[in-house]
DNA sequence: CTTTTTGCAAACCCTTTGCAAGACA
DNA sequence: TGTCTTGCAAAGGGTTTGCAAAAAG
């Protein structure tokens, strides 16, 4: 069964190609909200999940955290900083053969995996050194 | 200031070892106070963050669902089942450099990272084969 | 006209928190 | 004794769900 076309879920999709930095549903919901009063949360969640199922946007499995959402739909990594949430690309190369590796010790059928970077990001690294500089 | 050592700590530490494949706080909460109903919920999660914290066992994130405790302390992998939701180790050997080659394109300072396989356990392949038979 | 989607609110899961009473060192 | 830890219950964040009304094909 192919997603009807809805006024929603277009709403939704360009909500996303506009909001950058990977937003979570909730703040898809909120951008959303705010232009269109009458699309309710649950439409935006369910959407988001129909959407990155269809394959047509990213989803981006956060430790301990919303998931967020990406109009990127290419492999690539995230690193989230452990200070402030901010989420970023990681364009590093994408592993080969890691599946395998992993189906060869295993007794599962491996059919992926999800790799998350925890990091410092720039603004949390220059508040860290200003820190310092008040601490001394 | 060092961890106290109190009677609720201990048993906690105890029931991780004696629980296999990876608990869950609550399921570790049920079991304890299965045994010690005076032990409430909130001591079974802030001592088993604790423990974590400090290295005694190991906390096992996992992508939309509850975090898992583990007596091991050593690194390696885990997969988590799709169907059934079950967490078994993956002894793979574990990556090198590859905080490093995070960096090298990012402007983070990397910290670490989670690599979490999904797949399907032994059961649940058995229980797919039963499902296509029936069907077919 | 049939089936899918929507919107709302309530429910859900997992976890953390405020606070007074209790236990440790 | 002074401070850390506990237990309870309530709150919190994030997400899903039941259901009747509305919209898509």
């Amino acid at each position: 069964m192919p997603a009807r076309n809805t006024v929603q879920r277009q709403i939704i999709i360009d909500a996303l190609r506009t909001l950058a930095n990977h937003p979570t549903a909730d703040e898809v919901y909120e951008a959303v909200h705010a232009e269109h009063p009458g699309v309710g949360r649950a439409t935006v969640y369910r959407t988001l999940a129909r959407l990155s199922d269809e394959g047509v946007v990213g989803r981006v499995r956060i430790n301990n955290g919303a998931d967020r959402f990406d109009h990127q739909t290419f492999a690539h990594y995230h690193v989230r900083c452990v200070c402030c949430g901010r989420v970023d690309d990681v364009m590093a190369p994408v592993l080969q053969g890691i599946d395998e590796a992993a189906a060869a010790v295993s007794e599962y059928r491996i059919v992926g995996y999800t790799l998350q970077f925890d990091g410092v990001c720039p603004a949390c690294q220059a508040a860290e050194k200003n820190d310092e500089a008040l601490t001394a």
